[in-house]
This record gives C-alpha cells, sequence and structure tokens, in this order.
DNA sequence: TTGTAAATAAGAATGATTACGATTTATAAT
DNA sequence: ATTATAAATCGTAATCATTCTTATTTACAA
C-alpha cells in the first residue's frame, strides 16, 4: 500500500517540486487502489479544491506519475483513456475489471503463456487481455436489478 | 470467401443503393481478407478513383459494412480505429495479429473459457484478447534486420 | 423520362489530447 | 527573510479522429 507522502518524497527525490495540486492527484489514486480514473475525472475532483486549474496540468501531472510507475494507463477503452494507482506485483499479469464498481483486481495466471508453445507458425512478441464482469459484492448486490454501468461503458473489440 | 458482387447484391436486396463508392470500399476489404485498413487508408485508396470524395461518406460506408456484419472493427489500437473483412468463422474465437504484413489470423482456442470455472469470485462477462507477433512468412523475411512494423504500432495495455 | 428518397460533398462541430508563450511559484542559496 | 532560478501552471490555441448539418446530387423504380 502506497501512502501519498511517501510518493510525493519519491518525486521530490527525483528532482520534481511539491505542489497542492500534485498532492491531491496523486491523493486521488493513492485513495482509491484498483479505481480508475480519466483525466476528466481527476480535473473535476482537483478543481473541487483548487478552482483554477488547467487541464493541461492534469495531463502533465498524469504523464509524471506514469514514467515514475505510481500510476497505470488503461488505453483501448471506448473513447478517453483511463489511470489507475500501478498495482504493486512486479511479475507479468492480467486484470479483471467490475463492471458496476469499476475495480480492478489483478489475477496472477497469464492465459496467454500456455498457448506460446503450441503456436508453433506464429511467433508472439505481446499480448493483451482484458476481462469484464462482477466483482462478488457486486454480484450479490446485483441480485435483483442494478444501476447502470458507469466505467468501461464501451467493450473493446480485440484485433 | 465472400466477392464482391455477392456483397453489393445483399446490400442492394437489404434497400441500399449500389454506388460506385460503396463497390470499391467493399472491393479494398474483400481483395485483402485479414489486413486491417484505417478510415484515412480507405479514404485514401477511394480518392485515386474517386478525386472528390468525402471522408463522410467513408465513415458512413464503414458504418454500413459494420452494421451488415461485411466488416469487424477493431477498437483499442493506437489513436485511429482499424477495419478489416469479417472472418466467415461462426464461433467465439480470437485474432494473431502480424506486426510486420498487418494481417489478422484466426485461432480457434479461446484462452479464457479455461478460466471461467477457476474463478470463483468474479463473473466473467466479456473479454478481449490481442495478440501481436511475427507470422511464418514474415518471421522468415525477417531473419536479419526488418523494414518498421506500419500497422498497430502502439500497443494496447490492458485493464 | 421523371419523381423521390437515399447518398454525397463541403465544411462546421465535437471531444480528447497536446503545444505554446506568458505568468506564477517552490525551493535552494544568499 | 530575501532573492534568484528553474520548474510548474494558466489560458488558450492547435491537432486529430470522428460526427453532424445542410444543400446538392444521384440511383433507381415507376
Ligand atoms: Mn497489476
Ligand atoms: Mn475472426
Ligand atoms: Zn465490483
Ligand atoms: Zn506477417
Amino acid at each position: 500500500m502506497a501512502d501519498v507522502g511517501e510518493v510525493l518524497r519519491q518525486l521530490k527525490a527525483a528532482g520534481y517540486k511539491c505542489t497542492g495540486k500534485r498532492q491531491a492527484i496523486v491523493a486521488l489514486f493513492v485513495d482509491h487502489p484498483g479505481q480508475t480514473f480519466s483525466a476528466k475525472d481527476v480535473y473535476t475532483y482537483v478543481l473541487s479544491m483548487y478552482p483554477n486549474l488547467s487541464l493541461d496540468t492534469v495531463y502533465r501531472t498524469l504523464e509524471l506519475l506514469l514514467q515514475h510507475r505510481i500510476i497505470e494507463r488503461l488505453d483501448g477503452a471506448d473513447d478517453a483513456a483511463r489511470f489507475r494507482l500501478a498495482c504493486e506485483e512486479p511479475s507479468h499479469h492480467h486484470h479483471v475489471v467490475c463492471l458496476r464498481c469499476g475495480k480492478s483486481i489483478p489475477i496472477h495466471v497469464c492465459p496467454i503463456e500456455a498457448m506460446r508453445e503450441e503456436m508453433d507458425d506464429f511467433d508472439i512478441v505481446d499480448h493483451t487481455v482484458a476481462i469484464y464482469g462482477y466483482c462478488r459484492p457486486c454480484r450479490e448486490q446485483n441480485a435483483g436489478q442494478s444501476r447502470p454501468v458507469q466505467p468501461h461503458e464501451g467493450m473493446v473489440t480485440e484485433p
């Protein structure tokens, strides 16, 4: 579990300045592990405590946090990219994403590895896996009918 | 193997008009099975035989072909969506994509199905798989060094 | 040949993201 | 505490893919 102070100390050690807006953005991710946010989400959140804020600042900060592996970018969603706190798992893995609460949950098997040896006429060099569904808590609350899905509304068609 | 005349006959039967530009777009896909094209690719190709062409016409025609399952849309690529001739396989399957020639090759196993029963605390309702690498012919021509990759230059990070 | 709805062109609008010049600010040295 | 400096930020314009609008053209059936 990364904490905000630790992340900011790490950035400062790398020569970056410690601003309130950066603190706010880091806190948003650290306080909601597994949850994904769009740049607009981040902008709206920080705007509530800093009335003058440029979208450019959000994008620059996200880029900074990406470079330091503090957050991860999820492309391939519908229109806008989404970001989440980087998970601590160091080795190759994938995630399942809950369609109701939006949380990402890591899974510790890679379903592609098994295929690699069987594929004789194709050299696999990269792959992505996206799995959507409902996590245990959401499944139970879903028993009857549920509210509409918020994140990842549009599924991604794969090559 | 779908042929152009057959596709146009199908569209006409559904009440759509048969225009030269539609013929050209259908022919591009039918003549290059497995190959993916961006809207701009399609535009450039058709423009060479119809000097006045609107990008909107390309997008509208792609939408029409999508609705009739004549082509498939691949989201999740870098910036622009890509399209290819729909493959005949009726059942659920995935593809591998060659990073050199850009061809999509269907594979007939779904690596996610095996996981579904093992996942006890997550209900999988949808998934996508994207596999990139080099096909047999391209692997051999790649022996030394190769020309730069054209399609799918940016990999997709998965949730 | 002619009427009619469908198709198209041209360009404006949108939404996400990036780029830029001017201004402000965090931080370290004085 | 004051100040110098580079980093950070703002406000806004630019970019790129895609969609929308409206007037005009065209396929095709009668
Ligand atoms: Mn992870
Ligand atoms: Mn297929
Ligand atoms: Zn959930
Ligand atoms: Zn190839």
